[in-house]
DNA sequence: TCACATTGTCGAACCGCTTCGAAAAGCAGC
DNA sequence: GCTGCTTTTCGAAGCGGTTCGACAATGTGA
């Protein structure tokens, strides 16, 4: 292995001095620093990130908490992963990556090991019992997911509550009156998925504003149990002339559900969605949709950490909550009600 | 932060004593062990993960390679993701992932500053331009994906030829004489995703070997175009009567497909594919098919490259060549042809 | 009681890099 | 040619562990 000794004594100066004219911390003359740059490449130097680690105290990697809920469509966490990395290494950082069952353990593990400068967390739940650790410890944290409690740590999330209010106005404009709502399974509720409520709640309460009938039902993630769940709420609603989507494999499996029943889009039924756009373009889903922005969210989370981890943020400011104004992309998939229906 | 040199000051030891009682690689009396012990609870001493790594130039990180193909199912690759990372954590290793385009690149970096203990490849191509610095690398290295050559790695990959033959067999046994197969998209062979020529080759070897007539072809992966590629397929071969998929975008599409065009599953067409039960799972795929194994396959990558960094595999010892046996899980997809079509 | 193992503990060196304070070198002005 | 100031380089210490060789404290047998 070669160290910067060994670029010290072929350069012909002094560890130090190599030291310096590689990180320009202190002035080195012109050719002096040539000679070291040149030993580098005539020996291949790369520093030992444990040894710089130790003298830095900095280890130039972010800690990725992943969660991955039962009956939670699991590919739609990719996205969020790959954001992460791809910013994070955007940025001169690498990402560990932990898929442990029992993040509040990885956590402690990994914060007080010092094996990374930061923490992003994924799909973040109402009362995290992640964010305790995560408040105690050293280095900084960012969050994908609104937890009750933000203090302490910034936050990245698709506006929710935004969401369900939008698919809502967005279908009373066109003149429905009469919708139906299909989240995630009350399992992913139940383990933690506030935003499966935020954006049902938030619809519920539009709609009862406006005067409209807003059927909410939890739908499975798998199929085919979400097709009979679909068929169940059309059957049990026939004069519903709207559907929102808040569950992805209710979006992939609706395609051949209306199909069967005869059922076009969007003369017979409007239909509009949240999922990520990559997910919309892989599978035939020519619904409007909300997109996720999971990737937009990955990267925006990794930009604040690294700002924090670098101080370029000052030590007094207040932490960020981010929510993405939600937006329609139309793909014609809504439209105004078959009149008499 | 709390130092092992705390812990031993507390405990009234000696910094090496503490190390020893700790370790337990040299003898203590139970005694002192206690009073250490003891010391670690009441500080919390956690040891540094940089410090070890500089000392005993072993990281307890594996570095996890991933390589995404344009226009490859990207939510596949995710199994193999969460099999590395799960297995590696059970055996006591993190998983540095890394995303990033130019995986020659990070190979060196990661390598050459000792980041990681060893590496896992995924998706690895017939002539992995990631293999030249791998064999250079001090680490040791397991591959997901079978290249070309094998020497100086460790190789676990479904056996794609076995796949391509199991699936003809299995059709011409049920009397199918005339055969579509659909693979991934060109794109993909020709970025090096060899598993796709691989099956197509040693099916259309079968097939003459059995005097079938199959009509391999490359399918599109993203909708819609998937669809209309599987409709034209189907345009093309009306005599056709069995599929065989090795493309996760055709099997999600299949079913509408066949939905509008009237035919039924097994009664009209018989349907064999080779995707995850996962993605199965998820999708209405009331389709027979051969396993990815993403999940085994990743831990049995992970196994063998944690028994090499840890000195349990003979130095002189050959490389693992290890491709698993294909098996259908029958899903009532197939069945004999109908009679005079 | 003494020589000799055996067992348990300690001090010091080392892993490779950064960084501080000080020494050396260069350069101006007188 | 000397003083006084910068600029550049060097030596040494330190980051937090592990590990080797030596020493001290026991225990054993003669």
């Amino acid at each position: 292995m070669v160290t910067i000794g060994d670029v010290a004594r072929v350069a012909g100066v002094s560890r130090s001095t190599a030291s310096y004219a590689l990180s320009g911390k202190r002035a080195i003359t012109p050719a002096v620093r040539a000679k070291v740059l040149e030993a580098v490449q005539e020996l291949g130097y790369t520093p030992n990130a444990g040894a710089r680690a130790l003298a830095t105290s900095h280890t130039k990697v972010i800690g990725l908490l992943a969660r991955f809920l039962e009956d939670e469509f699991a590919p739609a966490m990719l996205q969020y992963i790959l954001g992460v990395t791809n910013e994070a290494r955007e940025l001169g950082y690498d990402t560990l990556l932990v898929s442990e069952e029992d993040g509040v353990h990885a956590l402690e593990r990994l914060a007080s090991s010092r094996m990374v400068d930061g923490f992003v967390l994924l799909n973040v739940a109402e009362n995290d019992d992640r964010l305790g650790v995560l408040r105690q410890a050293a280095q900084p944290g960012a969050l994908v997911g609104l937890p009750e409690r933000t203090s302490g740590v910034d936050v990245f999330d698709l506006d929710f509550v935004g969401t369900g209010r939008l698919m809502v106005d967005h279908m009373h404009e066109l003149g429905h009156r009469e919708l139906i709502l299909v989240s995630q399974p009350q399992h992913v509720v139940e383990r933690g998925g506030a935003y499966v409520w935020r954006l049902a709640n938030a619809a519920l309460e539009r709609a009862a504003q406006l005067g409209i009938d807003l059927h909410a039902y939890f739908g499975s993630s798998t199929q085919p149990s979400i097709g009979e769940d679909l068929n169940r709420f059309l059957d049990a609603h026939p004069d519903a002339t709207g559907l929102l989507l808040n569950n992805e494999a209710a979006a992939a499996a609706l395609p051949s559900v209306l199909a069967e029943r005869g059922l076009h889009v969007p003369a017979d039924v409007s239909v509009i969605g949240r999922y990520s756009d990559d997910f919309a373009r892989t599978f035939s889903l020519p619904f409007s949709s909300i997109d996720s922005a999971a990737d937009e969210l990955g990267r925006a989370a990794v930009q604040q950490l690294v700002a924090r981890i670098e101080g370029r943020i000052p030590e007094g400011a207040r932490n960020v909550v981010h929510l993405i104004s939600p937006e329609i992309l139309d793909r014609g998939s809504t439209a105004a009600p078959r009149v008499g229906s």
